[in-house]
DNA sequence: CTGAGAGATTCCAGACTTGC
DNA sequence: GCAAGTCTGGAATCTCTCAG
């Protein structure tokens, strides 16, 4: 490819580096979301929760007495998804991607039976709409499914989250069918009229646009006094009891969640707190406390990236740890290693950083 | 000093390629 | 024809560099 950059009299159609790409692009075509789809910035204590209130009081310029409405979900942990639909009929579902462009995977999406195929927007006069949810499989079909391919002598799923996003990926949507993903829509991203008026104001707070979501069809957290999935808060200090209640019954939950998030309900706000390049400024992810587990550091690596950068990997004792065993973990550099003092043999706390990224907390 | 962006990390699943 | 290996994509986050 470098090569073919250089001198592009080389370029052949039918050199080898046309045919991977131009395959690749037949199966899942890249495709740009509406709007981006950003991440969210973290928060793991009460302080941080209260910074995250104070910060968003400073940008507005709002005095302290001022109530700001928030909006509490659980975070669902599973594969984000896109989905436009125009003039009420369902038309294009994409993957996250890296926020600004997807995969679209359509075919696949129109297989869940929580995606209606049509849904009735034009009701509030919207014409085209991109909304924003997570395509996540229950705990109990996950089970279900695992021990049907133990006795079919299949390989094993690690884990829901595994299970779901590759489900979203295989190019047999029969295949994605059998998975039984439900997907669970929190967010509006777009929404406009036949004149491509923005109508997102119009829907007043991100709760009530939920329960319209609701109305058409969509499973969306449920907002009850029986079953608070999506609860309105007025003041940021009873939030973290909130969350911790959660917490402490997360394994009670059919869906597998990491942690609850927090947006300022009132959707004027919002577009005035706008986004940074990475996360939108009114809404902040609470994370739960990763799960933890101790191994033994057995042996270090030294690896090499692309760019010639030496990095130094520790070799453990495989350790189960939140449905995955980890052996390997990177230490970063020297420093993180001297600051933490970390040593051959020593038994070390791991956990998987956001549930995902295994990560040495200190030896013990 | 802060923030953003680039690059590196682990692990899993699926699709494709290669080897026997 | 099957098994093993490679590549891609997705998820999260840490470190470093550079710009303002």
């Amino acid at each position: 490819q470098e090569l073919e950059a250089a001198f592009p009299e080389l370029k052949t159609p039918d050199s080898p580096t046309q045919r991977v790409s131009s395959d690749l692009t037949e199966d899942f075509p890249t495709v740009e979301h509406l709007t981006p789809m950003l991440s969210l910035d973290n928060s793991y204590n009460e302080a941080d929760l209260v910074d995250f209130d104070q910060r968003i009081r400073n940008y507005l310029d709002l005095p302290e007495d001022y109530i700001i409405e928030y909006c509490v979900e659980p975070k669902y942990d599973g594969g984000s998804i896109g989905l436009i639909y125009e003039n009420d009929l369902f038309v294009r579902g994409a993957t996250r991607g890296d926020g600004y462009r997807g995969e679209e995977i359509t075919p696949n999406l129109r297989t869940l039976h929580s995606i209606p195929l049509r849904a009735a927007f034009s009701r509030r006069g919207i014409a085209k709409v991109e909304i924003r949810g997570e395509a996540i499989m229950r705990k109990d079909i996950f089970e279900k499914i695992n021990k049907a391919r133990e006795e079919d002598g299949l390989p094993l799923f690690a884990n829901p989250r595994n299970a779901a996003t590759g489900g979203l990926r295989t190019k047999d949507p029969n295949e994605t069918a059998e998975r039984k993903l439900d997907a669970i829509i929190y967010h509006i991203g777009y929404a406009v009229d036949q004149q491509g008026n923005n109508l997102l104001p119009k829907l007043g707070t991100h709760s009530a646009a939920i329960d319209f979501l609701n109305e058409l069809g969509f499973i969306v957290p449920i907002h009850n006094e029986n079953f608070p999935e999506r609860t309105i808060f007025h003041n940021i200090n009873d939030i973290v009891d909130h969350c911790q209640e959660w917490q402490d019954h997360r394994d009670d939950y059919p869906y597998e969640i990491d942690g609850m998030v927090i947006k300022v309900n009132d959707i004027a706000l919002q577009n005035r707190l706008g986004s940074t390049a990475h996360h939108p400024r009114w809404a902040i992810a609470f994370k739960f406390k990763a799960k933890q587990a101790t191994t033994k550091l057995i042996k270090v690596e030294f690896q090499v990236g692309k760019t010639g950068v030496i990095t130094p990997v520790a070799k453990l004792e495989p350790v189960q740890l939140a449905g995955v065993t980890i052996s390997s973990v990177s230490l970063h550099n020297e420093d993180f290693i001297r600051n933490k003092d970390i040593r051959l043999g020593d038994t070390v706390l791991v956990e998987r950083a956001g549930d995902v990224i295994p990560y040495i907390v200190k030896p013990m």
